[in-house]
DNA sequence: TTTGACATGTCAATCGTTTGACATCATACG
DNA sequence: CGTATGATGTCAAACGATTGACATGTCAAA
C-alpha cells in the first residue's frame, strides 16, 4: 500500500507538501495541488487512518454494545445509530453481548484497548460501579447509571400508561402484563410501574409475569405465554413489553382458538417494523428510535467537544393503534 | 491514559521488560511479571491497539457492508458474523449501504483508509470492476464477482425448487413469485430460475414480479402485492423471495378476505426468526445463516493466512414446512 | 573455574502521519 | 529597493507500541 512518502516521491515534492495538500493547511499552488492529487490517484493512495489516529489520539470509532442486533428493536436502533454515526464522522464497532456479563466486560475492555472515542451501551448487565471506570464518553440507552453518565430513553412510564389505559378503555376485564427482568434495573421497568398504577386505579383484575429479554431462547416465550393463557383463561387483554413478545402472544392465542382482538386484545411496545406487517397488525407504543439514535451520537460528540448537554434525555412516546386492539 | 512507559516507570523496569511481559517473549522472572501486572492494574493500563496495529500492519478489523441491519435477515447474519469474528479475534465495523452505490463506494474507501483486514460484502450494487481494486481479502455473500473473490451462498436453485415444488405438490393452480431486482445479478436469481423451470415442467399457470429488496420503503411492498392479488384473484400460491415479503403477502391476503393457507398458500425464504412467530407460522426455505457466517469469517482468515480455500461455497438449504402451506 | 541458562537493561529503528520551526526563493506591491 | 506574502523545502519530534542486537549481570551445573 502506498504511503505519503511514495506520493511525495512520485510528485517530486516533500511529504510536508503532500500533507499540506491533504489537510488544506499553509500555502499550496493550484499546480502542485493538482499534481499531488494526480499521483495519489495513480498510486491508489489512501491515507492511513491508523497512523492518524495514533497521532491525533482519536479513533473516530464508537463502540456499540447491544444484547443482539438480531432482535428487531436493536437492529433498527443499530441502523439509525450507524446512520448518524456516519453523519458525524464516526465509525461503529458492533458488539453483541447476548446479555452475558462476561462478554460485556470483555467488550468494554476491548474498546478501551482500541481507544474508541465513545461507547453506546444498549446492554447493561454489570454492576453500576463497573461502568464508572470507563474513562471516556459513554451514553446508555434506557438505563440510568449514576449521575455522570448521560442516558437516552423514551418516556417509559407514559408508554406503560398509554398501553394499559388503551386496554382498560376497550373494556378489558383481566389484563396480563409481560415484562422483562425487573431486576436489571432498566428504565423500562417504569412501564410496569405504570401498568400497576393504572390497573389498580381502575380496579381491573390483572396478572404480571417476567421473562428475560432473551431473544435467543424463543421457546421460553412460548412456554411462559402458553402457561399464562391456560392458567388464566379469562384474560382478555395483554400488554407485552416488546412487539416480539406480543407477536408470540397473538400466535399462541390463535392457536388456542382465541381471536385477536375479539377475545384478547394485545398491545406491544417499540413499534418495530414487524408490528406493521403482522396480521393482525399490532397496536403498540412507538419509541422514537431514530431521534433516540441521533441524540445518542450527539451526546457522544458533545462529551468529546466538552460542550453542554443534558444528562437526562427522555423522549416522548406515541400510541399507535392498529388491529390487535 | 497510561502508556507502556508509565508502567515501566512505576514498576522500575524498562519498557522492553514490560513489553516482554505483555507478549510473553524472552525470559521474565515470576517476581517482575507479577510486579508489572500489578502496576498495569493500578494504572488501569490498556495496551494501545492503534499503536500495535500501525506497527504490525494489521487492524484485526473486518468491515461489514450490508443493505441494512434492520432487515431481519441481515440482522441475524450480522449477529452470527459478529460472533465468529470475535471468536477469530476480529472486530466488526458495521456499515449500512441502504443499497446506495455511492454509500457503498464511500464505505469501501473508508475501509481502505482504516486498513481493515478484510471486507464482507452483503451488499453489492457496484459494477463488478469496482470490486477488483479493493486489494485486500474480500468475501461476498450471495454474489459472485469474477473468479478471484470467494463467495458464500446457499443453494439458491435448490431452494427455489423446493419452494415451488411444495406449492405445486399442494395442488396450487396459479402461483405467483415475488423476487428481488433481477438486474442486480445476485445468486438469489437462481431461485427464480428454479421457479420458472418447475412451474413450466408441471405446466402450472404463474406470474412473476420484481421488487427491490428495499426494506426502507415498505409501502412499495404493500402496493405491489395488493395489485398482484387484485389483478390475479385466482392466485392460490405465492413463493416470496424473503420471509418479510411473505409476511406482507399473508397480511394482505387476510385483509382481502383470503385465508392462508386455505385460499392461498404462501412460502417464504430465509427462515428468519420472525417466520416462526408469525401467525400462521411461515413455511420457508431455511438458509444456514450461522454456517454461512462462520465460513465467511473463516474465508477472510484463510486469505490472510494464505492457506487454502474454495472460491465457491454453496451450502445446503432446507425446506421448513409450517402452517402457511 | 568455566559455561550456559536466566533475567534484565540500553539503544535505536520502525509503522505512517502531522506539525511546528525555520530556511529559501520568487513575485508583487508601494 | 525594501518588504510582505506566497510557495515550497528541510528537519525533527511526536503518537505508543514492538523488536532485534547487544551488553551485563547472577547463579547453578559440570
Amino acid at each position: 500500500m502506498a504511503t505519503i512518502n511514495d506520493v511525495a516521491l512520485k510528485a517530486g515534492v516533500s511529504v510536508t507538501t503532500v500533507s499540506r495538500v491533504l489537510n488544506n493547511r499553509g500555502y499550496i499552488s493550484e499546480a502542485t495541488r493538482r499534481k499531488v492529487y494526480e499521483c495519489m490517484d495513480e498510486l491508489g493512495y489512501r491515507p492511513n487512518e491508523i497512523a492518524r489516529s495514533l497521532l491525533k489520539k482519536q479513533s473516530n470509532l464508537i463502540g456499540l454494545i447491544l444484547p443482539s442486533v438480531s432482535h428487531p428493536f436493536f437492529g433498527e436502533l443499530a441502523t439509525h445509530l450507524e446512520y448518524y454515526a456516519h453523519q458525524y464522522g464516526f465509525k461503529l464497532l458492533l458488539c453483541n453481548s447476548l446479555l452475558d456479563p462476561n462478554k460485556e466486560r470483555e467488550y468494554i475492555d476491548m474498546m478501551k484497548r482500541n481507544r474508541v472515542d465513545g461507547i453506546i451501551m444498549g446492554s447493561h448487565t454489570l454492576e453500576v460501579g463497573e461502568y464508572k471506570h470507563i474513562n471516556r464518553p459513554v451514553v446508555t440507552m434506557d438505563r440510568r447509571i449514576g449521575d455522570n453518565i448521560p442516558f437516552v430513553a423514551s418516556d417509559n412510564y407514559r408508554g406503560g400508561e398509554l398501553a394499559t389505559k388503551l386496554l382498560v378503555g376497550k373494556g378489558c376485564k383481566k389484563i396480563a402484563h409481560i415484562c422483562g427482568n425487573l431486576e436489571l434495573n432498566l428504565l423500562a421497568n417504569q412501564r410496569s410501574e405504570a401498568f400497576k398504577n393504572v390497573v389498580n386505579q381502575s380496579g381491573t383484575d390483572h396478572v404480571m409475569i417476567q421473562t428475560d429479554m432473551n431473544v435467543f431462547d424463543q421457546s421460553q416465550y412460548e412456554r411462559i405465554i402458553e402457561e399464562l393463557l391456560q392458567q388464566h383463561p379469562d384474560i382478555d387483554g395483554v400488554f407485552a413489553t416488546s412487539d416480539i413478545i406480543a407477536a408470540f402472544v397473538v400466535q399462541i392465542c390463535r392457536r388456542l382458538g382465541k381471536d385477536v382482538p375479539r377475545d384478547v386484545r394485545v398491545v406491544g411496545y417499540d413499534d418495530v417494523n414487524a408490528a406493521s406487517w403482522m396480521f393482525p397488525s399490532l397496536s403498540t407504543i412507538r419509541q422514537p428510535i431514530e431521534e433516540m439514535s441521533r441524540l445518542a451520537i450527539d451526546l457522544i460528540q458533545r462529551q468529546l467537544d466538552e460542550s453542554e448537554f443534558d444528562y437526562h434525555n427522555i423522549l416522548p412516546v406515541e400510541l399507535i393503534e392498529r388491529e390487535s386492539t
